[in-house]
DNA sequence: GATTTTATTCCAGCATATGGAACGCTATCC
DNA sequence: GGATAGCGTTCCATATGCTGGAATAAAATC
C-alpha cells in the first residue's frame, strides 16, 4: 500500500560530517516520524492498520514505529483496537480537526455547488483538495440514483494522481511537475489497478487534451469518474470536483453533458474565491 | 548542569497518565510536547497565538518550541499568519479529523437532539465532550432569539470544569476525583473571571444540589448557562449538553423549564446508546 | 502443534533534541 | 526619538532521549 517518500531514508551511514547530502540536523526526526505515522493511518480511514503494516509503510523500524505509536495513543491522537490490534486515529485527531475547520472554509463554500450538482447529476459528487503529494476527499453529495458510486469516504487520503479528482489537480501543471509527482508516488501507485509512472502520465495527458479528467481504471470495478480541477486566480489548482458512476452512466455523450454543468459551477466558484481573496 | 531534570520538574501534569515524578524514559519526550503544543494552538481556535505565548503555556523554553513548530508547519499540522505571526492548526490537522469524524458518531447521533432543543429554547444550545483534563465543544445549534449567546465555537477546548458543560461533566464524579480534576486545572483557571479551584469545587457542589449544571459567572458578561451531563450506561460521563442565553432569558422559573425539556432529551439520548452498545 | 509472522520489551550507544547565550527586530513608553 | 522591554530566530556544546538490533512473548497460519 502507501508508502511516503517524506519518509527520510535510514541515517546515511555517517562518511564526511559536513560535505556530503544534507545531515539532517534541524532537531525534528521524531515528530517527522509521528506525523507521518499519522498520514499511514489517516490513508486506511476507518479500518485502520497494525503495527507492521504501519513500520512497512512509513519506512521504519517496528520498534520505533511502536514506541511512536504508544505514545500517539496515550495521548488520544491514535487509539488501538483493543480485539484487532488495528490502530486508528483517536479522539484527539477528530477535536483538533474541529478546531481547525473554521479556517478551511472551502468545505462551507463549495457546499450549495455539490448539492447541485449530486441534485441535476443523479451521481456521486466529490470534493478533493491537495494535500501534499497526496490528495483528501473533505466532502461528498450522494444523488438519487440507487446504484451509488461511493468511491471514497470524506477524509480518505490517497497518492495524488489516483482518481479522477487527482487527475483533475495535475492536469493544470507543466509536464516537469506532473513527472516529479508521479515519480514521487512511484511505489504507493502500484496499489491502485498497478498503476505505474508513465501510465498516469499519460492519462493526465489524455486528460490535458479533454480537458476534463478520465478516471476508467478499474481501481473499483465497474465504476468511472471525471473531475475538473478548481484553481486558484493565479492559476494554481488546489482542489476538484469529480462525478463518479457506474460505467453504463458514464459514456462519453453523457460525459460531455455533464462536464459542461461542471465547468459551469466551477468557473462560478473560481469567480467567488477570487473575489473573497481580493483584498 | 540539572538542565532535564529541571525541565522534567516544569513539565506540566499530563492528561491521563500517571504521576509526575517518574523520570520518564519512554523515548517520547518530543511527541508528547508536540501535541501539547497542538493543544494549546486549538485552545485558543480561530485567532491563533504567538510563540512566547505557546512557550509560556506549555511551560518550555522558547527554542524548543520555535523548533516544534518549525516542523509541525513544514508538515502542515501547524499553520502561520505571516503577518501577526501567530500560529493556528494547519490543514493537516483538518484533514486528520475528517478521516477520524467517522469512529466519533456522537456528533451525528445527538445532530437531532440538538436540532430539536434549539428550536424549542430559541437560545444557543451546545454539545461538550470531555477530552482529559479539557472539554471540546463539537457541535452547537442557534436557536431564533435575536439576541444569540455564542459562548464557544465549536472546536474550542477549555479545561474541564469551566462553562456550564464543564460543571456538568464534573457533577456525576465523586469529590475526590473533582478536587483532583480542578488542582490539575487550576493555573488555568484564572484565565475564567478568576475562577479558583476552592469556587470551582464549590460550583461542582452546588450544581449537584440542584440536579442541573449552572454557570452564572461572569466569563462572558450578560450571559448564563445550565447544563446536564450525558453518561454511558455504566454510569461515566462523557458529554454535556447545554444552553446558554442572555441571563434575563435565565431567571429561575424558566432554567426549571429548560432543565425538564433538557432532561427528557438526554434520557433519551442514553437509551439510545445504551441499545447501539449492547452488542 | 509446528512454523511463521507479529507485538513487545530491553538496553548499549550515539545521534539527536535540548536550552542557554547571543543578536537583531518590533513594539511601547516617556 | 531614544531608551527599554519583549519577542523571534539562529547557533552550538552538551548529555539526554531516541534509536534499532537482539531477544522474548504472543498470535496467526499452516
Amino acid at each position: 500500500m502507501e508508502r511516503y517518500p517524506a519518509a527520510a531514508a535510514r541515517r546515511p551511514a555517517r562518511s564526511a560530517r559536513a560535505a556530503d547530502a544534507a545531515p539532517r540536523n534541524d532537531g525534528t526526526q521524531t515528530i517527522q516520524r509521528a506525523v507521518n505515522v499519522l498520514r499511514v493511518i489517516a490513508s486506511r480511514g476507518h479500518a485502520g492498520l497494525r503495527l507492521a503494516e504501519i513500520a512497512r509503510h512509513a519506512r521504519l523500524e517496528r520498534p520505533t514505529v511502536h514506541r511512536i505509536l504508544k505514545c500517539l495513543c496515550a495521548e488520544g491522537v491514535a487509539a488501538q483496537d483493543p480485539a484487532t490490534r488495528h490502530y486508528r486515529l483517536g479522539h484527539l485527531a477528530f477535536e483538533l480537526g474541529l478546531a481547525a475547520a473554521p479556517q478551511f472554509s472551502l468545505r462551507e463554500l463549495c457546499a450549495p455547488t455539490l448539492s447541485r450538482l449530486a441534485e441535476r447529476i443523479g451521481d456521486t459528487v466529490f470534493l478533493t483538495v491537495r494535500s501534499g503529494y497526496d490528495t483528501v476527499c473533505i466532502d461528498r453529495r450522494e444523488g438519487s440514483f440507487p446504484i451509488k458510486a461511493l468511491l471514497l469516504d470524506v477524509g480518505t487520503r490517497r497518492p495524488l494522481g489516483v482518481g479522477a479528482g487527482g487527475l483533475a489537480l495535475l492536469m493544470p501543471l507543466a509536464d516537469a511537475a506532473v513527472e516529479e509527482v508521479a515519480r514521487a508516488n512511484a511505489t504507493r501507485l502500484k496499489a491502485y489497478a498497478g498503476l505505474t509512472v508513465p501510465r498516469l502520465v499519460a492519462m493526465v495527458k489524455r486528460s490535458k487534451s479533454m480537458r476534463y479528467a478520465l478516471n476508467d481504471l478499474p481501481v473499483t470495478a465497474g465504476a468511472t469518474s471525471i473531475a475538473l480541477p478548481i484553481r486558484t486566480r493565479f492559476g494554481d489548482p488546489f482542489a476538484a470536483i469529480s462525478v463518479g458512476a457506474i460505467e453504463s452512466r458514464m459514456t462519453p455523450a453523457r460525459r460531455t453533458e455533464l462536464v459542461e454543468w461542471l465547468r459551469a459551477e466551477v468557473e462560478a466558484l473560481e469567480r467567488l474565491l477570487a473575489e473573497k481573496a481580493t483584498l
